[in-house]
DNA sequence: GGTCACAGGATATGATCAAATTTTGACGTG
DNA sequence: CACGTCAAAATTTGATCATATCCTGTGACC
């Protein structure tokens, strides 16, 4: 029997019990969520299985589930790139998330917890932290894993589906915007809805969170009319 | 300029442009759509690479984007079915195509032509004759084109897209609802959304979409609380 | 300016390895 | 003696890789 393991790429890796075309898969994900890849920047295959130190076949696979998710563009010729969003395009994400995100946030509310609600204090203080110092990976993250938290608690898995695939389309242009406004500039009601959710007042989480999504999309429309605009 | 085309494998087809994992993708996702997968059922790769007579990585990379269409589930130990809906999935399914699919309406209602409506109408006609010779595929297919139909005039690529998405989750289960209660007594509100969509009333054709979509996922709830109940 | 060859990259195949399910058989118990 | 339980072999299926083939865009050359 061999029994020399075969070589160990990833480094240091507590649960391998992951296929990895998931791994790729998560990796990739967080890399456009956190606004390590640029709108329009190419995507190839070959450059990945390198940077990632993964086969064809897995990276492949995880392209492909990114294409569905949006989150990559398939352009005809069989070149792959991180999509540039068009101010049409924000404002239909605009409408879904506000319709999904606010249900979302209704329904949480009303599952919520003191354990949750005191880990969400938690997470809104390092994300004011990452704010403070101009951050933007850590706004990027504290402030995704705020609404995720949210989300997490309305029992509600094909909604909190449906809203992730609409984070991984405009995750990339969230990092252009911190680059333009710097993270100080950028408001948010994660305060309204600690109130509302103290108050257990579904409502006003729901609106608070609708207004949140809202100002954050009109921020990414800006910028987008800028560019345009320059253009 | 290379006259002589390459060997075309499929036999008479104009379009054989499409790249192998792209054809099986469009396959399989018509077996969700229009019936041909049961709700639970296994799907194999292997088992996909003989009847559909394609290699093993198409097949994985069209079954890794219906994964993330939500239209085949991946079950940790690495088998993929096609998923069984809850009551709780398709109360979410219909929050949200509800809140989709009337805006969609809302919108294609301002940019419809005479052309197009007349297009509907003979859709609507093919499913109205579906329906009374109890054929289950020409209904679903011709229910999925009305809509699609419509879908297509909103002007909103992002929004359709979600909306495809929704529908493959449901796709096996609106089978198993024809199976239930036959196509005879399959209630729509197709002729409420012509009559809107001549006059140009846009809330009134949002509005029996809206009644449309809530509907036809009360009939999958009320399938899938029956099955419950048996068990 | 048009054509052709070349290079980079994507697609597709089959082989090989690993994991999970199913089959099978042995054993103990009622 | 029949049956149920458990374990290990065998088979089925999934995951990964290396390689071959093909497409696309580019640049040299006429």
């Amino acid at each position: 029997m061999n029994l020399i393991k075969k070589s160990a790429i990833a480094p240091a890796d507590p649960g391998q019990k992951a296929p990895a075309h998931e791994i790729v898969y998560q990796r990739l994900k967080a890399q456009i969520l956190f606004g390590d890849m640029a709108p329009g920047q190419a995507v190839t295959i070959q450059g990945l299985t390198e940077s990632l130190g993964a086969g064809m076949t897995p990276v492949r696979e995880a392209i492909r589930r990114l294409i569905s998710d949006g989150a990559l563009t398939f352009q005809g010729n069989r070149r792959v790139k991180v999509p540039e969003m068009t101010v049409a395009d924000v404002e239909q994400v605009t409408f879904v998330r506000t319709s999904i995100e606010a249900e979302l946030a209704r329904r949480a509310t009303k599952n919520m917890d003191a354990d949750t609600i005191q880990s969400l204090e938690n997470i809104d203080s390092r994300l004011d932290a990452a704010i403070s110092v101009g951050d933007v990976e850590g706004y990027l993250k504290h402030n995704y894993d705020f609404h995720a938290a949210i989300y997490a608690q309305a029992n509600a898995p094909i909604m909190v589906d449906l809203a992730e695939r609409l984070w991984l389309r405009f995750g990339p242009s969230l990092r252009v915007v911190c680059g333009r406004f710097g993270t100080q500039n950028l408001p948010d009601l994660h305060k309204e809805m600690m109130d509302g959710l103290h108050r257990k007042d579904a409502e006003a989480v729901a609106m608070a969170m609708a207004q949140d999504v809202e100002q954050g999309m009109n921020l990414v429309a800006a910028v987008l009319a800028e560019q345009d605009a320059a253009r």
